[in-house]
DNA sequence: CACAATTCAGTTGTGCACAACTTACAGGCC
DNA sequence: GGCCTGTAAGTTGTGCACAACTGAATTGTG
């Protein structure tokens, strides 16, 4: 008695039902911002601190270069970073944060507030998803 | 005092990394079925029920025919799958499975319990999980 | 019946993800 | 020094997501 699993059962579905929802809420107000969600990613990492290179931000954000790369390309265009080959290592290409770049994280600074307004989840409830995603994505990237 | 929001604490973040950790766990075994993720959603509503209208696949999964319109050509280039032109209504287009797409679902499943194992969380927590995620991907489509 | 509005699937264009590969550079070893 | 191994970033190709649009068929309304 071999059984389908059933769409509705699965986390998996579920994370990605969510994840998608949760970024559709974000984009009309990043749409503002001229940034998409995952160079809005990448902008938070270097708002944080920058100069910082290609594999670092890969590191942090769980990317390769085969995606960072034209997604940095892009950020430049738009003038929010620079891209700068380091002087002591030439492999390395710096990312550095323009002024328009930098300005962009006060303009920023209200967004994750409209996600919790809008997740209908009590303050503790997101703090304990967030701290269950967390263990999740740790167990799933040690389980390969 | 303008403070930019720090990546480790968005649960936004949390939810894109735990589904890309989640389909990656699943990729290898995917792999074997010759099926992506998305590809792997789409034969889980069938195998419930077909055939199914393509609208009614977008329903169930939240995606547009813009995206499965060629991922269903694919499954039908696979064999998984077969679109007819319905009768009644010129419009639509009905998805059938194959012999080969209803031979799948028992190669599928034990699927759901990969990710269940890898997880590195209790059944209850798994449990409540879902439910959370469902409860905030309702939400979030509400708030717009 | 005529025809306007709606619905369904598909197409086009942009931007991720990710695998596989390439190129350029760095550092160690003989 | 010459070479070998490893590493950083970039490129290519495939497959989603999703917005915007197209074209065909159906439904609603006068």
């Amino acid at each position: 008695m071999t059984e389908a699993p059933r769409l509705d059962r699965q986390v998996c579905f579920a994370l990605y039902s969510a994840s998608r929802a949760a970024t559709a809420v974000y984009r009309p107000i990043l749409d503002d911002l001229g940034l998409t969600y995952p160079q809005y990613l990448v902008m938070l990492v270097l708002w944080e601190s920058e100069p910082r290179g290609v594999k670092d931000l890969g590191e942090e954000l769980g990317l390769d270069s085969g995606t960072l790369s034209p997604l940095l390309k892009r950020l430049e265009a738009l003038g929010f970073v620079e891209r700068r080959r380091s002087g002591e290592d030439e492999r390395r290409v710096a990312i550095h944060l323009t002024p328009a770049g930098r300005d962009l994280s006060g303009k920023a600074t209200g967004i994750p507030q409209h996600l919790a307004d809008a997740a209908g989840l009590s303050a503790e409830e997101l703090e304990q998803l967030r701290t269950t995603l967390g263990r999740l994505t740790e167990a799933l990237h040690r389980s390969h």
